[in-house]
DNA sequence: CACCAGGCCGTGC
DNA sequence: GCACGGCATGGT
């Protein structure tokens, strides 16, 4: 299968995996500690196969943008399988929030933060990631402190408006983007981070600062929907080999 | 010291 | 509509 199971879980997707001396890989997730070394072990949990999208056939997708271009040929060759990984809405809201102006190792340890001031202890230091009722009473000088910076005000946004999240579902792309977007500090590239790894909405086809660069160089006068229907996923890989590229 | 990181907001034009 | 500076923090 060679899933590269490095890039899904540190990759940028999400931020709640940590990987362990023995190579494996731990969350706290569904309110347990997870624990898995190879995709393979996440057939044996119900909550991880949803999560996974084992479901879905990514060997498939994989050939399918390989055959698109000799970038993505490129960039699918040197990634290995990715997957979309399936988080919940509130979680990924947080998440990439906390994501923008910032770098994948400062997220990963704000998210941890967050998860030890707000969450539950589950396990042996291991806690889950909180939800909006958890943080009802957070204040902005409480999240400054553990770092968040000039993202505290949009976090505390993001919780009085929690209820705005249970209505995304139901919408159509774009005017799901609208209503994230209702949210301080949330805009096209977070609002459509949030959709695709908090909604699953494959359509999503966020440009960061590595995406440009893509985009620019190898894709001039072309956009999202040159790759559809595998935005996301094509994404995903551009992203992946964008940033892992050598020289 | 500078510049950057899975950007967004407010302002000015 | 587009360009620009500011914004917290930590790493290089």
């Amino acid at each position: 299968m060679e899933e590269n199971l490095d890039e899904i879980l540190l990759g940028g997707q999400t931020f709640s995996w940590k990987k362990n001396d023995d190579g494996s890989f731990s969350s706290v997730l569904g309110g347990k500690v997870r624990r898995i070394t190879r995709l393979e072990d996440a057939y044996d949990d119900p909550f991880l196969y949803d999560y996974f999208d084992l479901g879905y056939d990514y060997e498939k997708a994989k050939r399918e943008i390989r055959e698109k271009d000799e970038i993505l040929k490129e960039a699918v060759d040197a990634v290995g399988t990715l997957r979309i990984l399936r988080q919940d809405h509130f979680t990924a809201t947080i998440s990439f929030i906390l994501s923008q102006n910032n770098n994948i190792k400062r997220i990963t340890g704000l998210y941890e933060r967050l998860s030890r001031r707000y969450g539950r202890e589950v396990d042996e230091d291991m806690y889950s990631f909180p939800t909006p009722d958890e943080m009802k009473d957070a204040t902005e000088e409480e999240l400054r402190a553990l770092g968040v910076g000039f993202r505290a005000p949009f976090i505390l946004d993001a919780i009085a408006k929690c209820a705005l999240l249970d209505e995304v579902d139901a919408l159509e792309f774009d005017q799901a983007m609208e209503k994230l977007k209702e949210i301080k500090g949330i805009g096209d590239k977070v609002a459509s981070c949030i959709l695709i790894f908090g909604y699953h909405r494959t359509e999503g086809f966020p440009m960061d600062v590595w995406m440009k660069k893509v985009m620019s160089e190898y894709y001039p006068g072309k956009d999202k929907s040159y790759f559809a229907p595998y935005e996301a996923l094509s994404q995903q890989y551009l992203f992946s080999w964008i940033r892992n590229k050598k020289e």
